[in-house]
DNA sequence: ATAGAAGTTCGAGTGCGCTCGAAGTCAAGT
DNA sequence: ACTTGACTTCGAGCGCACTCGAACTTCTAT
């Protein structure tokens, strides 16, 4: 069966590495995965999608304590304690995620603008240089003032 | 001048810990505060706006030996290749930053779709919970499957 | 049959970003 | 005079999430 991975196939597709995979297992975020000749473990296409899944808690700042939770709660079943805690800590890292989200937003709008202010000042400074370099040839003349605010704070 | 903060005051309106304003200043992140009695440092608005920046830098996954980079072309001064330097860095930094929230939204649909499911599992479960309640008054009487999909794979 | 590649376990090591603790200074209040 | 408390430096320690290394087994190809 083509969609049976092998340990480095499963690291290749996940962007994890052999050790970090293997490291999931042994702290019990992956349940043991079935294996070959009694020693190579193969990854099956649900053992691939729960992994994808792991990866998404866990770049988007969910701690391995709490990923650890989620998997027992899993691995428990679907009983009704189960399902709702599952389910009020989805919310919960919803809820943090969306709050991460604005963050980022707002930092990345203030990068836009010092990115803009950079390169106003670019400009600048390029005008300045055109101003010396005419002032070598023509002195006396003086030049405009198009020098504009550095982005914060700057010295 | 009430605008000039004590550490503690810098502490708790950026979030950071007294340590971590000396541990930022010692690594060079953040240049020699003054100090009031030739001790105690006090710290300027320009401080505070520079602090606040750090800040979302690092909250947006900045490593802090890229911070330091930048903040020593700051330090340098605004001559052309710091400053066109400082802009790049912004520019990848800002990158990195749009992937990442895109990153985000993405789990955060995930987030929402798993809740949804486990919402809807609950339903499910509790229909179920009525059926054995109704089946211990009324034997024989069969239960219509009302049983949803689970999410993600669960075993 | 033998080399080499890929797998295994398990404990130890690493890098990052703080975080803490000890020992000391200094200013204000009783 | 003395306690209190906020500050100082500096090195050591910590928690997290890997990451590595050593010693070993097993499969495949020549």
């Amino acid at each position: 069966m083509t969609t049976l991975l092998t340990i480095q196939q499963a690291a290749a597709a996940t962007g994890l590495s052999v050790h970090t995979l293997r490291y999931y297992e042994r702290i019990g975020l992956i349940d043991p995965v079935p294996r070959q000749t009694n020693s190579h473990r193969f990854y099956r296409p649900e053992d691939m999608r729960w992994i994808m899944f792991l990866i998404k808690l866990r770049s988007t700042g969910m701690p391995i304590q709490q990923m650890l939770h989620y998997a027992a709660l899993r691995r428990r079943g679907d009983d009704p304690e189960s399902v709702a805690e599952r389910k009020y800590m989805l919310e919960q890292h919803a809820f943090a995620v969306a709050a991460e989200l604005t963050a980022l937003q707002d930092t990345l709008a203030v990068l836009h603008a010092k990115v803009g202010l950079y390169s106003a000042m670019e400009e600048t400074l390029k005008a300045a240089a055109d101003n010396r370099r005419e002032e070598n040839i023509d002195h006396g003349k003086h030049n405009l003032r198009t020098r504009r605010e550095p982005p914060e704070g700057s010295r």
